[in-house]
Parts: structure tokens; sequence; C-alpha cells
DNA sequence: GATTGGCAGTCTCGATCCGCGAGTGCTAAC
DNA sequence: GTTAGCACTCGCGGATCGAGACTGCCAATC
């Protein structure tokens, strides 16, 4: 990713200046312009022959013979891998977003659809959340809830007081002290084991008389499988905002991007790749694999509930978007969001 | 709500004909089409007379002094008052909706989701569906859960095995045995009874020590605030077959379609309003009171879970919609949500 | 050798115009 | 009450055109 930098001190000043007024205008930025607003002590002519050379090498684009000049992608990855300044959020947005998250709700989801509404609402884009990835969360607590004689709630308290409840038919009736039998020694067994280690020792649990085994097998299959489920989910807000951008007049460029959202498990891949160590990780256009983005950026980071505890947080909207400050956002609503998520238990 | 019916037997079948070719081809119909099409054995010349009477009397318009004729809203309201005709799915439909339900996880917020689901798609418009109203529905069983000392895990069971949980602080720490005392008091004094009962019998409930009362009237207080939240929950689903509809090609009509989608209070409102024993209600254009929805028809019913459980469910497209055949979908979907529902804790 | 002014050339965009076709309303005849 | 005929209206799509924005190139200049 790190080619070296072919760009000499002016170009890269004039690729920045490019990208920083079209991000603003949305029109193509033509030489007069640039000369006129960024470098006054050059002449239009001489940007003229520099915005050649980097069309000629891929930074720029025309989007006709006589127009200005807008970024590519490349010029895209180039202004925020070298030139974009940090950028930090306004304290008008800070205080919007501590507002919002001290009226959120105490529990998971509702700090995760929170973070998402007001993400989406200061980026002025579709916000992303993914539920917080649990497969090497250690398990604190099992309770088992008879609902009728042959089917019992399954409640799994996770680290950080993650809650995980599911619904499971049993192949026999079985009584609420029976199951209260089975949680407590599920509970003496199984505490502090992530769940995958839980599933690789089925034999160690197994109880003496087999039918409680087949039932207690069931269990912890249907927990297992049930988290792979809920990976899968993604969150998202503020598909309102798109629509006004202009990109997006064209209800084409729009269904496809719906499909992605709507459909989710695309999305889900892509999140989960994010990186916990990395800062921020920006996706630009066409290095999206999938069709629908492919005139889109994802700004995404994680955030952290507790120890290996943690999910995906950023925002999807058009490649012309005001990186700086959509970077800057996208982490004040990460640590955000991981605070309050630290400090829900207490 | 039912005026007097003003028309005669040939200007019903002219409305009626006039829809039903609107809401297929989208294009005004004319008298000539509808000689051709509907009436052959009466002159153009007659129908335009006809069609100028129904302009006349509100039921048609004109976009133009020289095109054809479309529905008004009260046009559209006497067609599915009067006119519109019975219209069961078709096998493929309710073949595609009983393989859909067979592979919904077994749990009441994967099938409203699946529900939300398969109805945006064979409608080919946005689903609505709102979570199950629990206020009459009586307390089967309560669980609390100690996440930390000064945190609780409230596990509530109502009929229909639908399963409420919510997390509270505590003032001071609490152990589980005192959880678990205070549960199995709880469920003996509180089973059978509704939330809205519940809230008003504080005094009957009372143990002998204040603090394990406090506690419990902290317990009490947010189960029932709890659910008055959910009820304001709406999902949707099936933006993207919005897009694909000519009505929406101008993004101005999404975008306040999307604010009430995403915001959702004020859905819920609507939605609650649908009563019970209706079969399938319809509103139409400005027949709403929302100014997002004065060019988009809603198509609600009602879907039971339980005695006294139930909740909305429905689409959202535009006034042009083939009405006959969204009510029966959004019926058979009904149904078939109902049926599972019911079948879930057996 | 880099920079610049000048200039012809290119292309988009919006306005205008025009003819076609669809559909109407009216009138007079049936 | 119904119908044929006819003049009229209006939107739509295509063609045309000029203005404006920018470029690329060239020759002069620093």
């Amino acid at each position: 990713m790190l080619e070296p930098t072919p760009l000499d001190e002016r170009k890269q000043q004039i690729l920045k200046a490019v990208v920083s007024d079209y991000t603003v205008t949305g029109m193509p930025v033509g030489s007069q312009v640039l000369a006129a607003k960024y470098f006054i002590a050059l002449s239009s002519a001489t940007i003229r022959n520099e915005l050649a050379d980097l069309v000629g090498t891929g930074y720029l684009q025309q989007p006709h013979t006589s127009a200005g000049r807008i970024p590519t992608d490349r010029g895209y990855r180039y202004f925020v891998d070298f030139l974009m300044e940090a950028e930090a959020a306004s304290p008008t947005i800070r205080r919007t977003v501590k507002q919002e998250f001290e009226s959120a709700p105490r529990s998971v989801d509702g700090i995760l659809e929170k973070a998402a509404m007001v993400l989406s609402h200061i980026t002025e884009n579709v916000s992303l959340v993914t539920a917080p990835e649990v497969s090497e969360s250690r398990i604190k607590h099992i309770d088992l809830v008879s609902l009728e004689p042959q089917s019992v709630l399954i409640i799994l308290v996770l680290e950080g007081n993650l809650i995980k409840q599911q619904v499971v038919h049993l192949e026999r009736a079985t009584t609420q002290e029976d199951l209260s039998r089975m949680a407590a020694m599920l509970n003496h067994k199984v505490k502090g084991q992530t769940a995958d280690e839980l599933s690789g020792r089925l034999d160690q649990l197994g109880p003496d008389r087999a039918e409680q085994r087949r039932i207690i097998e069931r269990l912890i299959e249907s927990i297992t499988t049930h988290q792979a489920q809920r990976q899968t989910v993604v969150l998202h807000d503020g598909v309102r905002n798109l629509l006004r951008h202009p990109e997006f007049v064209e209800v084409g460029r729009l269904e496809e991007l719906m499909e992605l959202l709507e459909q989710g498990a695309q999305l889900a891949t892509i999140l989960q790749q994010v990186e916990f160590d990395k800062d921020v990780e920006i996706i630009i256009g066409r290095e999206n694999t999938s069709n629908g983005l492919r005139e889109c950026s994802l700004v995404l980071t994680t955030y952290k509930m507790a120890d290996r505890i943690r999910g995906t947080i950023g925002v999807i909207g058009p490649t012309r978007m005001h990186y700086g400050q959509v970077v800057a956002r996208v982490r004040l609503v990460s640590h955000a969001t991981s605070d309050v998520l630290a400090h829900l238990g207490n």
C-alpha cells in the first residue's frame, strides 16, 4: 500500500487543493480557480501543466475535455495517506455526542442504536455498527427458564454483561427443577470459558444420565450457532442523509447500495475484517470488492466493550466526502461508545 | 366514511377500468384506450362524457389538459371500498411464504424480521411490522440475574412466551441469593397479572424490609416503562423496492419517507391505531396526516400472537398500487405470522 | 529550463424552437 | 342518450444554437 511518493511538493499541494475544493463544492476544479484561491503566486498556465501531469499519473481525471479536474480513487488514497490534516471534532459536535449518549438506554443494543443514530447525524452519511464479536469472550452466567414443558429459554451472560438469549425446543418434557439443576451444573463447569473452548469440551461435561446429556448438547449447540448468526447483524442509520448528496440523484446507484444495507451479510464480511489495533481504516471507491460500493467510501474503526470483545463502527458515504472531518467524528463516536459500554455494569 | 354512492353502474365500471389500467401501466388512461380495451360496445365519445363527469365529481383528475385521466385519492377510496375484487394469493406466493417462515429462527424477533422481509419481497413495497403490544398480556415468569453487585438483569416471560429483558442499576449491592428470593416471591404474587394491573398493586407486594421494597419498586417501574418504550419499535424492510417505482425518481419524495421510516415514532402512532377486529385497513394518500405520506398508501392489518397480544403488519407504497393483490398478500403474511407465533412454544 | 500570456479549440449545459401524437371538448347529426 | 367529426391544446422528444468554462499548445519571457 505504501507506494513511493513520486509527487514533488508542488504537485502534492495541488492535489490537496483539488481534493479539498472538490469535496466542498462538488464541481470539477479548474486551473483558474486553483490559481486564484490557492496559488496566487502561480499562473493558471503553470497549474494546467501540473494538472496534466497529475492526470497522466492517475491521481486526477477529467469528466470531459473542457471540464476541470476531479480526484481519482488513487488521488483520494494519496490524499488520505499523506496529505490529510488531522482534524479535531468541534466542541459543538462533542457536546452533541455527549448529550446523546447520556440519554441512551442502559443496554448494549440501545447504546449501539444510539451510536448509529448520532454517527449518521453528525457525518451526514449512513452509519454502520456491528454487534460485538463475542466468540472469544468468557461466559459469566447461564440460566435456563422453562417456557413450555418442552421449550426452554437459555440466557447467557458474557463478559461485559452482554446478554444473549435463545429459545430451544426439547425432545421431551423437562421441569423447571431439572433445568435449574442443569443450569447450576453448567454454571459450575462452564464459567470463565469462551464459547469456542466450550464446544470442544462436550465430553467433560456429561452428566450421568444420557437423556440429560442430550439436552445439554442441544443447548450448547444452540449457544454456539446462535452467536455465529448474530455476528452478521449490522445496524445502519441515516439513509435519508445520503439522499441529499448530489451523487445519488440517479436512483440506480442507491438501489445497489440499499440492497447491500438491507441484506447485510456482505457488509458484515467487510466490517469483520477491520483490524482492532488500527486507528481508522478507509476504503475508497473501487478498492471495495462490492460493485454497489464502487462510488462509495467506507470509514471504519472498532469500538471496545471489554477485553477481546469488540465491534466495528463507521460510515459509508460518497467517495467525495470530507475525509478529515469524517475520520475525526467516527473516532469520536467510537471512543464515546467504548466508554459508555465499559461503564454499563457499574 | 360510507358516503352514498352517486355513481351509476357504468361510471363505476369506468372508474374501475381507469384504476386497473393506471395501476398496471402507470400512464394516464385515455378514452380511446378505455373504449378499445374495456368497453367495446361504447364509443370513445361516450366515455369522454363519462370521464368528464368523473372529473367533475372528484374521482378522477387530468395531469394536464390533453392527457388521459388518473384516479384521485377519492377515486382510489371508492375503488377499494366498492369496486375492488377479492384476490387470492397465487400458489407460488403461498409456497414462497411458507418456505420462508419454515426457515425463520424460532424467536419472536426472528419471526417478525422474517415477516417484514417476505412481505416487502412479495409486495415489492416497504413492509412495516410493529412489535407485539404487551400491556394487556399476563406475566408468566420473572427471573432476576445478578450481573454486577449493583446491577441486575430482569427477565420477564409473558404470555405467548414473549421475552423481555432489561438491566437495572440498584442503589446497593445485592447478592444472587437475595435476588433469587425476591424472584421467587415476585413469581408467586405476580403470576397471571398484566403489567398494567401490576403497577397499581405495589402496596400488596411489599416485603418486610424497606430496602427490599425499594428494590422491587425499581424493578416494577422499569418493567412498565420498558414496555412503553418498546412499543414504538417499527421494523421495516424493502426500501430498495421503492426505488424501482417511477414515482420515486425524484428523490425529494423519498427523503421525507425515509425520515419517517428511520425515525419511527410517527409511524408507530399510525400503526397503533389499526383496529384488531378489522380485516385490512387502507389509508390512501392525503388521508394520511403525515405530509411525507401524501403520495403513499398504507395497507395494514394486525397479527395475533396470543389472546390480547397483537401487533400491526402491513406495507407502505405509492398510491398507485395493485390494491387487490397487496391486500391479499398482506393478509396472507399476517395469517402466516400469527400461525408461526402461536406455535412458537410447542 | 521553468513560467507565462495568448488563443484557438472542445465540450457541456441550458434555452429555445418545432413538429408529432395523444387526447380532449364541443357541436351537430343520428 | 349516443356518436362521428373536427378543431384545439398540451406535453414530449429531438434538433439547434449560443454562452461559458477550460483546456492544450505555442511562442515569448524571465
